[in-house]
RNA sequence: GUGGGCGUGGUCGAGGGGUUAAGACGCCAGGUUGUGGCCCUGGAGAUCGAGGGUUCGAUUCCCUCCGCUCACCCCA
């Protein structure tokens, strides 16, 4: 017997409900902040991701889904949306529209991850971007459509976690500045924190080995280190987080994976969470795009991983609509009444009704069927209906029924 | 890639070295004459993850592999 792929998911009808509100309430809240609806194909051209996200971090180094494809071409099935979104903004010229752009999406990524709670490899993101604007007052736009959206799915709890990592330029001193601090206690680290000593050692801040050593709680900060424009950028934001009375929990520990990041980023978690429990994330991107060959252009965005807001949707017992279909049935006895009845579920679906007929059994089983199927009215067509020229219409929820005329039964059925 | 837990019909889930491997849900069919949801009865459906080993005999013990799962790395 085949399996899904490890780490993929099929979504049953049962669990599709789910997904169309998350669609639909994401959508919203999305344009409802002005941002537009961009898809981008499945996969790229290697080279945009290794370039953008960075060589050196896990997403590139370990996890991509690469191959090359029949003409030679390399090529990635997308882990991240950022990237993908940039290069369609320089592509299609999109600088040359009114700045700043705003774009969301809704999409599949792919990361070759051992799975666990939270986490597959085939997972779905909702991401937003704003292309083209520098101010502060941005990133908390940024912000609030990401606790907007939460909000509106009916989740609480959340918490936003935030930090400032400041410009590329700044960030030379502050690893120094890290790499002194830790130096000290190098004797004391495992294998994983001394080579996140070498290769990151802004990793060290949320190694979960060291959570719990002073030393780590006393490193120096980014906020420190910041050059005098990302200062007061920051200084903004964190005006207008206060004077709108947004809650947020600064953590200075908070370093993103992805190389693109400057200045602000952010995740917001739910309060009750497993180990891989951040519902969004971003930051801002400040030099990818002239990274990708445009002009110098500042961006910010943030990702929303959509199975694990549904499991937040689940966890919270979120309230969230059926949209599976509820036809009408159509049960028959007897031959001629068979084709009478496919008859009658051809007319009421050309007139927009959802009918189907019942299965070739007996009408007590015909009957089982429909009320399994949630079914609201049950269409019965017998030698006596056939005789009188009418179909018996039985309500399931009242277990009321009538006879009414045949050419009545499309607005019969049809109506309130 | 590393480590822990688990792997019995579609789902959940007892059991146990030796005649036909419980039960529940679900599915199908009946409970008289054309009618659902409750109830009752019956039925179909499992080579007990795969391969190898120990044994007179294994689904039950051992090994390997595979899968699921949780955690690490990392991340949505």
């Amino acid at each position: 017997m085949y399996q899904a792929p490890r780490g993929t998911a099929d979504i049953l009808p049962e669990d599709q409900r789910y997904w169309s509100y998350v669609a639909s309430v994401t959508a919203a809240a999305a344009q409802t902040s002005g941002y537009s609806r961009i898809d981008t194909p499945l996969f790229e051209d290697t080279g945009l991701f290794t370039r953008t996200v960075g060589e050196e971090t896990d997403i590139v180094s370990k996890e991509m889904y690469s191959f090359k494809d029949r003409g030679g071409q390399e090529v990635t099935l997308r882990p991240e949306g950022t990237a993908a979104v940039c290069r369609a903004y320089l592509e299609h010229g999109l600088h040359n529209q009114a700045q700043p752009v705003r774009l969301y999406y809704l999409a599949s990524m792919f990361r070759y991850d051992r799975p666990q709670a939270g986490r597959y490899r085939q997972f779905h993101q909702f991401g937003a971007e704003a292309i083209g604007d520098a101010a502060a007052a941005v990133d908390l736009e940024m912000i609030q459509l990401a606790m907007s959206m939460l909000a509106r799915l009916g989740l609480g709890g959340m918490t936003l976690v935030l930090n400032n990592i400041g410009d590329a330029a700044d960030r030379p001193a502050y690893i120094e500045a890290l790499r002194e601090h830790f130096r000290p206690h190098l004797a004391h680290l495992g294998p994983d924190d001394r080579r996140r000593f070498e290769s990151n050692p802004l990793r060290l801040l949320d190694s979960k080995e060291l959570a719990r050593e002073t030393f780590v709680g006393d490193a120096p900060k980014s906020t420190d280190y910041l050059g005098a424009e990302a200062q007061a950028h920051w200084e903004e934001l964190v005006g207008y987080l206060d004077a709108l009375g947004v809650p947020y929990r600064l953590d200075h520990k908070l370093v993103r994976g992805l190389d693109y990041y400057t200045r602000t980023v952010f995740e917001v978690h739910p309060d009750e969470g497993g180990a891989q429990s951040a519902v969004c994330a971003g930051g801002r991107y400040d030099g990818l795009i002239e990274q990708l060959g445009g002009a110098p252009t500042p961006g910010i965005g943030f990702a929303a991983g959509i199975e694990r807001i549904i499991a937040n949707l689940r966890s919270q017992a979120v309230e969230v609509p059926d949209v599976r279909p509820s036809p009408a049935v159509i049960a028959y006895t007897g031959a001629a009444a068979k084709t009478a009845a496919v008859r009658l579920a051809t007319e009421l679906r050309d007139g927009g009704t959802a009918a189907i007929v019942a299965p070739e059994r007996s009408l007590k089983a015909q009957m089982r069927y429909a009320s399994s199927i949630g079914a609201p009215t049950v269409l019965i067509l017998g030698e006596a209906e056939l005789a009188k020229g009418v179909v018996t219409v039985r309500d399931m929820a009242t277990a009321k029924q009538r006879e009414v005329r045949r050419a009545d039964v499309g607005t019969a059925v049809a109506g309130p």
